[in-house]
DNA sequence: TGTACATCAGTGAACGCGCGTTCACTGATGTAC
DNA sequence: TGTACATCAGTGAACGCGCGTTCACTGATGTAC
């Protein structure tokens, strides 16, 4: 029988799984392709061979890490049915993600502005897109009807995700112990006030 | 007459604005000792004795930054009487720092998980405590007098700073051309939303 | 099925560059009497 | 006010470390006939 993976893929993957656990246990200056070589135990010549270049491998990295949030989102919104369960539904995507898989949550936030996305920002972008139209797509015809104000979509987005953001940042720098409990249950309320329509 | 700063304020002074002229210029990985000592035409030894190591100078330039951000919320928050009102000063005040003085927001933003913040971390925090106090105090008679909704104090800086936070990233990495002028109009409105109490 | 060849995957020692930092020193400013 | 001394501010060449990257090579897998 053929392998699961094609054979290199394995190695890839190991890289990255190596990669995000270096991340997370010394940050982003203990962040080098010694320490995750090592840690993975594949040589840098195999790294090389399958990233091109460290940069590389951490734009691999984040992009998978946020697919899988991503994906998480947009399943999760493609199964409501209303506004405020799709707002809740976003909510509990996000804070569960971010609580379930700290380690890629902290490594998307604190990569948002490195060196290596702009270098691949074209293959991240486009990771971004498959959300971006389940989105608009669930939301055209609830703001026809009515359902949900007539919110400019950035802005939309903002609204939604900036206080959920804002909870997962904190939370994660655990500067301010935010309770993840709490914004899970109030956040989604509140949000949804400021989208439906007036009266 | 004395001299307005102390001898060697000034030269500090002209280390952290030419640091954050690189920053912006060069990005993270242009953000180096040579580039700040070469900008400043400040010798390296300088730079040590003025800030103990480079991440001390780049601490020292994100309280700075912070403080100026913190400084111009801090006051229209005080300035405002009503809800809506301080709703809109603080959106005002952050969006128009961020446009203002975009060297500064990007710093500030690319700098939230950075290592050199977690080496200084007490002044830092010590030094968000203003607005964190000036906040608390804005808002503590007006949810006790039912013009704002009793939300958790961290749930409402959430909800409040996460939207406005949100559009102020997109701006600066200016992949969405997010439109500031919009934002600063509907933001206000939609953030205050959440905020005023049922009925 | 067996053989020959091509391509893909992986190794790891070695390299050079540029980074943050040091240090012996000079000059400027402040202090004491 | 002048002199002597101490401290603060600033210089810049030099250093060593560790980083990302390379490359000649071996081994494994796939392809052709």
């Amino acid at each position: 029988m053929p392998p699961k993976q094609p054979r290199g893929e394995v190695t890839a993957d190991r890289l990255l799984t190596a990669a995000l656990k270096v991340y997370a246990e010394s940050g982003h200056e203990g962040f080098t392709v010694h320490a995750v070589t090592k840690a993975s135990n594949i040589s840098a010549g195999s790294l090389y061979h399958h990233f091109g270049s460290f940069d590389g491998l951490a734009a691999a990295l984040y992009a998978r890490c946020m697919k899988q949030l991503f994906d998480r989102m947009s399943s999760a919104l493609a199964r409501s049915l209303t506004g405020p369960s799709g707002v809740r539904a976003l909510v509990e995507a996000y804070l569960g993600f971010t609580e379930e898989h700290a380690d890629a949550a902290l490594f998307l936030h604190a990569s948002a502005y490195a060196g290596y996305l702009t270098a691949h920002a074209e293959e991240i972008r486009a990771a971004k897109e498959p959300l971006r139209q389940t989105a608009a797509a669930w939301l055209a015809p609830r703001i026809a009807a009515g359902e949900i104000a007539p919110i400019p979509e950035s802005l939309i987005e903002a609204i939604v995700i900036g206080p959920i953001a804002e909870v997962a940042r904190r939370w994660l720098s655990s500067t301010y112990d935010a309770d993840l409990t709490e914004a899970r249950q109030v956040l989604p309320e509140l949000i949804w006030r400021s989208l439906r329509p007036d009266r």
